[in-house]
Parts: structure tokens; sequence; C-alpha cells
DNA sequence: GGTTGAACTGAACGGGCGTTCAGTGACAAT
DNA sequence: ATTGTCACTGAACGCCCGTTCAGTTCAACC
């Protein structure tokens, strides 16, 4: 037995990727084993040197197309009018699309060390670019008079932080909905920002 | 040649945990071999089983430790007063403990996944204690009516992310002293809890 | 100074790792 | 019906893994 029946490369290549994604998320980069990752795919390891040119390269491709994507996404929201709005509305953005991509987010942020230099650095930029993103909306605020942040850059950060804590926990059919949790999220960084709270 | 010149299991003990924590806090504890933490004890690998079960228990242990080094840390400080001032002092806490830790807490927020479900739930059960010292906090400034959070435990939780994610940029001799970094965060800790910024 | 036991070595165990590649069966085009 | 190529297998490469253990050497005590 050689090729499968049915078999076709727009199929596996997806499949590879999804079950690299899962599998990498749930136990880590280096406890994945490229065996294990083509019997997810139902497949022999050889075959997957068909579709990426080694374990590393898959890594840093799934964590640059999610950073991409999510690059992209915001940019295709890309909100208009005040501060205070347009920092309402990334808030909500981040948690909404974070939460519905979790293995990927968990990727992008834990598996950074296995990036080789080169990797990176091409990572570190994209996750940069997204970060001056939330930093302009600061310093526009700030600005307009409407925030009181003591230092943009650090308040970037510390808002980031907070809204991908919610990855940490939040789970579908919880407690709380995501509506409710972009809500009081929403709030806690807007009051952070200095620029008061939902209004209630 | 077996036994070194000098050698005592009182210095190895602590060197081995030593190399462990940071091997595993730079690399990743799937990444680190037994072998590589013996070299950096100067000791063959065989001899770390002297020391530690087997290589699960030795992170497991380091985890605990840390954990159990914070509850006793802040336990030790055991502020009085207002919630206003209690959580002024637990974030000033969180960042100066976390900032002199960075290896423990790294690997302890990291490594999670590579504990058996028994440590797990060990591990787990300590940091859920952290976890509610704050939203005890929380929960007294709402009484008092000087706090206004949607709900104490996602605003623990937040706070904490946002508190531990100094840890991803801070280094000593940077841009920022730590002193500033804690009013900082402070402030926006305080505001977040709808408790006002720092005075200014 | 002989004895005891702690501290450590070095080799071995079975197994899994990432990656390569000659071979092979299935499909599409002719 | 034949051909060509695509998708894949299965075995092999050299290497490293966590862990065990018989043997060796040093330090300390009597």
């Amino acid at each position: 037995m050689a090729r499968k029946p049915g078999s076709r490369s727009e199929i596996t290549g997806p499949r590879l990727r999804e079950a690299a994604l899962r599998l990498f998320a749930r136990d880590g980069y280096a406890a994945v084993s490229m065996r294990q990752i083509a019997a997810e795919v139902g497949v022999q390891a050889g075959a997957l040197y068909l579709y990426t040119a080694d374990k590393q390269s898959l890594l840093a491709d799934l964590m640059a197309d999610h950073l991409e994507a999510l690059l992209a996404a915001w940019a295709a929201e890309a909100p208009r009018g005040d501060a205070r709005a347009r920092l309402d509305h990334f808030a909500r953005f981040h948690i909404r699309f974070h939460a519905a991509r979790a293995d990927a987010v968990f990727i992008a942020y834990m598996e950074l060390r296995n990036l080789t230099p080169e990797n990176f650095a091409r990572i570190e930029a994209l996750r940069r670019r997204y970060e001056t993103e939330l930093e302009q909306i600061l310093r526009d605020g700030q600005a307009e008079g409407c925030f009181a942040v003591p230092d943009t850059k650090l308040a970037a950060m510390a808002l980031i932080a907070m809204l991908t804590g919610v990855n940490t926990w939040f789970r579908e059919g919880g407690r709380l909905s995501l509506p409710r949790v972009e809500d009081i999220y929403v709030d806690m960084v807007l009051k952070a920002a200095g620029a008061g709270g939902l209004p209630r």
C-alpha cells in the first residue's frame, strides 16, 4: 500500500495544521512528536514533510498565520470616533477574537521560546504591531484629554495582559456569557484608562 | 573515580534545584534533559536521583515551593486597614515578589500542563488560595463602598493577569525603576477597581 | 587505621526522536 | 490501455531520552 484512496493535498495540508495546532496547544511543542501529529492526521510521519519543511517552521507558520489573521481582522474593523469608543471597541474585539481561537492564542504566547532567533524576530514584530494599535488609541485619548494614563506603553501592555487573561479561565457555557464578560472587562479597561466605566 | 572530593548533599541538592529552575524557565520542562541539568550541576545524570524521585516531581516541587513561599510572604505582610490601602499593598507586593523570582513565576505559569493530574491539583489549589486573597480584598472594598467592581471573581483574575504581565517585559536597569512601575500599576489597579487612582 | 555508609560514576536498558528516501499504489490525462 | 506524477508507506539513519544499578571512592567515626 502506498497512496491512500481519496487522498489529496488540499485535504491533508489543512488537517496537518489543525492537528498540530491542537496538539501543540494541549501538550506543548516540545512534548509533541511528528509521529503523534501524523497519527492524528491518519498518515505516516514521513508524509508530513510534503507539507512542511520541518517541525520548527510548522510552529512558526502557525504562529505567524494567527498573528496576521489578528492584525487583518483588526484592520478590517477599523473603528473611527473618539478614543474612548475605540478603546471600548478594541477591548471587545480582543476578547471576542481570542476566545474564538484559544489554541492559536495559547501557542502564540507559550511557544515563543521554541522559535529559532529568526522566526522569533518575525513573530515578535507582528505582536508589536498589534500592541502599537492599542498604544495609539491610548495616546490619542491622552491628547484628547479623555484618558489619564501614566505611561501609554505600560498601559498598553497591562491592558493586553488583562484582556488576554480571559483565555485562561473562560469556557463556553460557564457562569457568564461572552458578551457579559466583554461588558465587565470593558468597564475595567475604561476605568483603568481613567475614562470612567461603562454607564450602568 | 566515583565520589567527588568535597561533595556533600547539602550542596548538590540546592544546586540541582537552582539549575533545574533556570533551565526549565529558559527552555521549558519538556525541552530540558536530566543530562543537561546534571551537566550544569557538575555531576552525572544518575546522581540526580539521589535528590529527586524523578523529573516530574522535580518540576512539581519547584512549583509548590514557589507558591508556598508566595503565600507565606503575603501572610507575613498581613496588611490591615481599609480595602483601598490593602489593594494598594497587594499590587505592590505582587509586583515586587514576582519581579524577584522571574524564573519560578514563569515556570509556575507555563508548565502547568506538564504536571500529572495529582500534582496539578496540588499546585492549582495553592494558586487559588492566592487568588482568593485578592478577591477577599475586592469583596471587602465592595462592602465598604469604596470599590465599584462588576464581578469580584473576574476582577481578581483580571488584576492578577495584569500585574503578572509585568514579568513579560520588566528588566532591571530598563527605562523605569521597579518602584516607578509599582506606582503606575497601582494607579491602574485602583482605578480599575473604581477606587480612583493614585493622588498626583 | 579499619570500618562503614554516603556520594557519585559509567554503562546499560528499552524506547522514542526528527528526518530522509527508495519504492509503490492510486489517480488523471491521453 | 498506457503513461506520468502525485501522495504516501515503511524502513532506516544516528541520536537522545528517563531511569536503574553494580561498582568505586571519599569522608567520618571508632
